[in-house]
DNA sequence: CCGGCATGTTAGCGAGCGCTAACGTCCCAT
DNA sequence: ATGGGACGTTAGCGCTCGCTAACATGCCGG
């Protein structure tokens, strides 16, 4: 196989997280050895140390990688949208196009937060953090009855919505992305009624 | 029919599955030793095979038990509920409030089902499985526009919502129960219609 | 009083872990 | 042609893991 050797330098790197986030998501981080994640690539073993200083690393770059994608594309969703809930509209599709499209990714993000190395799950939380808040602010425009607290909680409960993803695959994709935007925007759309009447309104 | 004919052992075996629940929940299974898991009862180590056989039956008797108080729980529920929307609300409020007071049990029920070991796997998932379908009944009986595949996948995405709860404690247990329910239901009611607009239904 | 059971202890085993060392090979730039 | 860097191999280290063995102690019914 031809390799261009100046502009493609990145895919064996990539390659390796990529297998990794799938067993990560299947056995659990402490659940794969380093040897399962170069079998996992057809090398065996400690050929993976020519690409990754430790196995914590690789488990920190997945994860700190996932959280700017999420947070930059959240931050980019919300400043393009019109209205509130069109802003709503935009962040859970995004969010859901990104489960669908990356149900390890989602899941290992889920899952395997506890196992990062201090320094690497403080920046993680601290993307993290920062996503919730682009929520929390369009959560709270769409429904201004929500109350911050309540606005945060909706929108972690969302997330879990959204991030079932993976354990459920019973439809095909795009009826699966149509099914978990309707819900989640459902759900959203009623954190702002107080009590237990609706408050629906047309699209 | 997994009962031990003896006399019933009270209170030490459910202490240290109390204990291993949280840790488990925590740092994930493999990332909890046995000294760990005896220190957190106050002995340790090897004492705990005083009680179980091994460490991996410790995680088939917890995710076991979970299994069967839901399922029990959940088809008591919709035995005595008179309305399909009934059935549906009982169902949701049975299913927060196990979440709000059990959360290391629903996180490692959700994270640690592939640990098991292949007996208590197939034990596990065939409640979960049956749990599953007392929902599905409900969510096809409440919303007769949504067929089987589509009331499954409604089911994943509502038991992810509602088990999000142990991630995110912003709010107190009653306000939080009443968000979760009002959120749940709000997207199953909306599984009916069938594209982005309307087939809304009166409460 | 005592024998047995329940419950705990510490020492240590074999296996597996993450990781390093030492070494081989291919590929290009000079 | 050749020397060096990128990339791979195998052997093996130090450590921790789950678990067993051997032994101690307190309670309890005859």
């Amino acid at each position: 196989m031809a390799q261009v050797p100046t502009s493609e330098k990145p895919s064996r790197r990539e390659q390796i997280l990529a297998a990794a986030a799938e067993l990560f998501a299947r056995h659990g981080f402490h659940g794969v050895g380093i040897d399962d994640l170069g079998s996992a690539v057809g090398v065996s073993g400690p050929a993976l140390y020519r690409h990754f200083r430790s196995k914590d690393a690789m488990l920190g770059e997945m994860l700190t990688s996932i959280s700017e994608v999420l947070l930059a594309g959240g931050e980019a969703r919300a400043a393009g949208a019109r209205t509130p809930r069109d802003t709503l509209g935009e962040l859970v599709a995004f969010h859901v196009d990104f489960a669908l499209d990356n149900p390890s990714l989602i899941t290992v993000q889920e899952r395997n937060l506890g196992n990062l190395t201090d320094p690497d799950r403080r920046r993680v939380r601290g993307l993290q953090r920062r996503y919730v808040e682009v929520w929390v602010r369009a959560i709270q425009d769409a429904a201004p009855a929500a109350d911050e607290p309540r606005a945060r909680a909706a929108a972690h409960a969302v997330f879990g919505l959204i991030n079932s993803t993976p354990h459920s695959r019973h439809l095909d994709r795009d009826a699966m992305a149509a099914l978990l935007r309707q819900m989640a925007l459902s759900a959203l759309l009623d954190v702002g009624s107080t009590g237990a009447a609706d408050l629906n309104a047309a699209v």
